[in-house]
RNA sequence: GCGCCCGUAGCUCAGCUGGAUAGAGCAGCGGUCUUCUAAACCGCAGGUCGUUGGUUCGAAUCCAACCGGGCGUGCCA
C-alpha cells in the first residue's frame, strides 16, 4: 500500500464521526511543501472548522485524538491556523523501502478500476515526410499509452493516419504525368514524396499567381483604411485604438500573404524546366482533385495505385517510429472508415440531429456558431464524417470505454463538436478527452520552421539529435575510454532521442515550448540525460564491486538510514505512486518527468554526499545502500520507459 | 464579432480541484575531483505571479473587467 493510501485509510477513519463526505478531505493530504513540516501535511481541519463553526485548530487537535498511526508516524503536529503535519517513522521508510527493492513497479499497485482506453495519436498524412508538428502527438501519446499500461489498464494505441485524403489525388496525379520510373523502382516512397511536392509546388504557383492581384489590392486598401484610421485616430478613444490595431494586424498579414506568394510563384518561375512544366499543367489543382474524388467513388484504377502506394508509405513510416521506439496496436486510416461513411450521415438524419444547411449535411450543436458538417455540398464525406465512423468502430467494435485524442491545440473545436455530437449521436456511456498540447516554437519565439520556412523534417531532426549527442558522448568519454565506437553510438542514439522525446515531455503540454538543441542535451539540468547519466552511474557502482544488479538479492538486505541524504532519497522512491496517479489524473507526462527529476537530483545528492559512500561502506550499511541504489536505478529506469525513454549501463 | 489558450526570476518553464516565507533549470557569482563516472555536488544572488476589483481565515490558483500575445472561426484535415 502506498504512503498516501495508508495515510488516507487513517484518518478516514478518524475523519468520518466529523463528517458525511470525508472524500475531498483526503484530497488534501498531500506530501508537505517544506520539509520542516514534516513529510506530509493534512489540510483537512480549516474547511471542517468552517462548517462547523469551530476553531480550526480545535477540529485539527480532535482529529490527531482520533487518529491511529503511531505505528509508522511520528506523532502529529498541529500548526498554523489547523495544518496537522506528520512525519514519517525513519524505521517505516526502510522497511518499505526494503519491502519494493527487486520490484520494477517500485510497489505501485495496478489499479482495481481498469479501464479500456483507445489512444489516438501521432496520426501522419502518408506519402508526406513526417515533421515536427508529429513529434509531440506521438511523443505524448506513446508516454500516455505506456502509463496507463503500467497502472493496469487496457490500452489500444492507434494510428489514424490519413491515407485517403486530397494528398493522394497529387500523388496519383503526379505519378501519371512526371513519374521518374528509375526512382520509383528503387525508392518508390522517396519518389512520391518528390511527386506530392511537385504537384504541390505547381499548384501553389498557379493559385498564388491568380490570387496575387487581389492580395496586392487587398493591402492597398489596408493601407489606405490604416492610413484614415490614423489621421482620424482619437487617442482617447479605446474603440478606435482596437480598430487601428486590427488594420495594422491586416496590413501586416496580406504583407506575409503577398511575400509568402511571391516566394510560390519564383520557386517555379526562377527555374525554366518548372515553368514549362506548370505551363502545361495550368489546371494541375482541379485535375488533382479530381484523382481523389475518383478513388473515393471506386474508380479501379486509382484504387490500383492507392494499393501499391500505400504499403511502401507505411513502411517508411515504421521507420521513423522504430527510430522514435513508438509502436501501435492498430493503424486503422481514413480509408478503414470509408465504407462506413454514408451509414454515419444517414444515421444523423435519421435522428433528426443532421440537417440540410446551403446544400451541405450539417450537425449543429446549441452554443456554437460553427456548423458540424458531416457532408459537403459536392456530395464528398469530411473528416468530421470520419471521426464519428471512428468513434463507432471504438465503441461498439472495441468496447472502449474511453478515447484519447492526443491532437494539436489548434483542433479543439473541431473534437468539441465531435463529442458534443457523438454524445446526442448516442455514443454518451464513452468518454471522450482532447488531450491538446501547443505549438513547438524556434527560438525566435514562432513556429520551429527551417530557414526557408518549411517544415522540420522528423528524420533529420532525429539524425541531428543523435550527431550532436554523439559529440557529448565523445568527449565524456575521451578520458575514461570505456566505450568503443559501436557503444559510443549505440549511448549517442539513446542520449539523442530521449532528449528530444524529454524536452517535449517535460513541459506541461498545454504550453507552446522553444526548441533549443543545447538545453535538450545540456549536461546538466532538467533532461534525460541527467537522469540516463545518473543510472548509469548507479550500474558503475555494482560493477566496481562485481555485484551482478539482475541477481542481487536485494530483498534479503535490510535497508538502514543512517544520514538524512539517504532518507530523503527513500522516502521519494516510496512515491512513485503519485508521480503515475499525476500523469494519468489528466494525461500529463510532466509530472512524471517533474517526479523523475526530482529523485534523480535526490539520488545525485546522495552520491555525492561524502557519508553516504557505498563502496567506502561495509556490511550491513553497504547492503542497505546498494538496496537504495537498486531501487533507484529501477526507478529511473522504470520510469524512463514509461516516457519512452531508454537507458544505458555505461555511458 | 464570437470562441479557445497563454501572460510567474534576465532566458526557458513548473506550480493552477485555494493553503504556511512563490519553485526548478539555464545564464551570473562563489566553492568542491589522490576515494563509487565532475554529463556531478554544495552555496549565493535574482520575482509588484500582466493590471484592477471581488469571493475567502487564506488567492499565482476561483470570479469579473481591462491590457498584452497566440490560435481558431461553414464546405482542408
Amino acid at each position: 500500500m502506498s504512503i498516501l493510501q495508508e495515510l488516507k485509510t487513517r484518518f478516514a477513519a478518524a475523519l468520518e464521526p466529523l463528517t458525511d463526505d470525508v472524500e475531498p478531505l483526503l484530497e488534501m493530504i498531500r506530501a508537505s511543501a517544506d520539509p520542516k513540516f514534516g513529510d506530509f501535511q493534512a489540510n483537512c481541519a480549516m474547511p471542517l472548522g468552517k462548517k462547523a463553526g469551530r476553531p480550526p485548530r480545535d477540529v485539527a487537535a480532535d482529529i490527531v485524538e482520533r487518529l491511529q498511526l503511531d505505528d509508522f508516524c511520528e506523532p502529529p503536529e498541529v500548526a498554523g491556523p489547523g495544518f496537522i503535519n506528520l512525519r514519517l517513522k525513519d524505521d517505516w521508510i526502510a522497511a518499505r523501502l526494503a519491502a519494493i527493492a527487486g520490484d520494477d513497479r517500485l510497489g505501485v499497485a495496478p489499479t482495481d478500476k481498469p479501464r479500456h482506453v483507445v489512444v489516438d495519436f501521432s496520426s501522419p498524412n502518408v506519402a508526406k515526410p513526417m515533421h515536427v508538428g508529429h513529434l509531440r502527438s506521438s511523443v505524448i501519446g506513446d508516454a500516455i499509452c505506456r502509463t496507463l499500461k503500467f497502472a493496469g489498464h487496457r490500452v489500444t494505441s492507434d494510428n489514424h493516419i490519413g491515407d485517403w485524403g486530397t494528398q493522394f489525388g497529387m500523388i496519383i496525379y503526379g505519378y501519371r504525368h512526371f513519374v521518374n520510373a528509375e526512382q520509383y523502382a528503387a525508392d518508390p516512397v522517396s519518389e512520391l514524396a518528390r511527386l506530392y511536392r511537385l504537384v504541390n509546388q505547381v499548384s501553389d504557383y498557379h493559385s498564388a499567381t491568380a490570387k496575387l492581384p487581389t492580395l496586392q489590392s487587398d493591402l492597398e486598401q489596408h493601407q489606405q483604411a490604416l492610413a484614415n484610421a490614423e489621421a482620424a485616430a482619437d487617442p482617447a478613444d479605446k474603440k478606435a485604438k482596437k480598430k487601428l490595431k486590427s488594420l495594422r494586424k491586416a496590413v501586416a498579414s496580406t504583407e506575409e500573404n503577398i511575400t509568402s506568394a511571391k516566394k510560390k510563384i519564383s520557386s517555379v518561375a526562377d527555374d525554366a524546366d518548372l515553368q514549362a512544366l506548370a505551363a502545361a499543367h495550368p489546371d494541375i489543382a482541379r485535375l488533382a482533385r479530381l484523382e481523389t474524388s475518383k478513388l473515393h467513388a471506386g474508380d479501379a484504377d486509382n484504387q490500383k495505385l492507392w494499393d501499391e502506394f500505400l504499403p511502401a508509405c507505411l513502411a517508411a513510416l515504421d521507420q521513423v517510429y522504430a527510430r522514435l521506439d513508438v509502436s501501435f496496436d492498430l493503424t486503422l486510416g481514413e480509408s478503414f472508415y470509408n465504407p462506413m461513411l454514408p451509414g454515419v450521415v444517414d444515421s444523423l438524419k435519421e435522428k433528426g440531429l443532421a440537417t440540410d444547411s446551403e446544400g451541405a449535411t450539417c450537425v449543429f450543436v446549441e452554443g456554437n456558431d460553427a456548423p458540424f458538417i458531416v457532408q459537403k455540398s459536392d456530395g464528398a464525406y469530411t473528416y468530421a464524417t470520419t471521426d464519428l465512423a471512428t468513434i463507432q468502430y471504438r465503441a461498439d467494435e472495441l468496447q472502449a470505454d474511453e478515447a484519447l485524442y492526443v491532437v494539436d491545440a489548434r483542433q479543439s473545436e473541431h473534437f468539441n463538436l465531435l463529442f458534443q455530437t457523438a454524445a446526442m449521436w448516442g455514443y454518451d456511456r464513452m468518454t471522450f478527452r482532447h488531450v491538446s498540447f501547443g505549438t513547438v516554437m524556434g527560438k525566435g519565439g514562432k513556429p520551429f520552421k527551417t530557414r526557408s520556412g518549411s517544415n522540420i523534417g522528423l528524420e533529420s531532426l532525429i539524425d541531428e539529435a543523435e550527431q550532436r549527442a554523439r559529440i557529448v558522448v565523445d568527449e565524456n568519454d575521451r578520458e575514461r575510454q570505456a566505450l568503443n565506437d559501436q557503444q559510443r553510438s549505440d549511448v549517442a542514439k539513446i542520449v539523442g532521442t530521449g532528449g528530444i522525446k524529454y524536452a517535449d515531455l517535460h513541459h506541461n503540454r498545454d504550453s507552446d515550448y522553444v526548441f533549443d538543441w543545447d538545453k535538450m542535451l545540456a549536461k546538466s539540468g532538467d533532461t534525460a540525460t541527467y537522469m540516463q547519466y545518473a543510472y548509469a552511474r548507479i550500474c558503475g557502482i555494482f560493477a566496481e564491486l562485481n555485484i551482478d544488479r539482475t541477481t542481487f538479492a536485494s530483498d534479503r538486505a535490510t535497508v538502514l538510514l543512517t544520514q538524512p541524504p539517504e532518507r530523503a532519497l527513500a522516502l521519494q522512491l516510496l512515491q512513485f505512486d503519485q508521480a503515475i496517479d499525476g500523469v494519468l489524473a489528466e494525461y500529463r507526462p510532466n509530472q512524471l518527468t517533474a517526479w523523475l527529476f526530482e529523485t534523480a537530483g535526490k539520488f545525485s545528492s546522495f552520491y555525492a554526499h561524502p557519508e553516504c559512500s557505498v563502496k567506502g561502506a561495509t556490511g550491513e550499511l553497504q547492503q542497505s545502500r546498494l538496496v537504495l541504489c537498486d531501487v533507484m536505478a529501477r526507478a529511473l529506469k522504470t520510469g524512463l520507459s514509461l516516457l519512452g525513454i531508454q537507458t544505458a549501463d555505461v555511458m
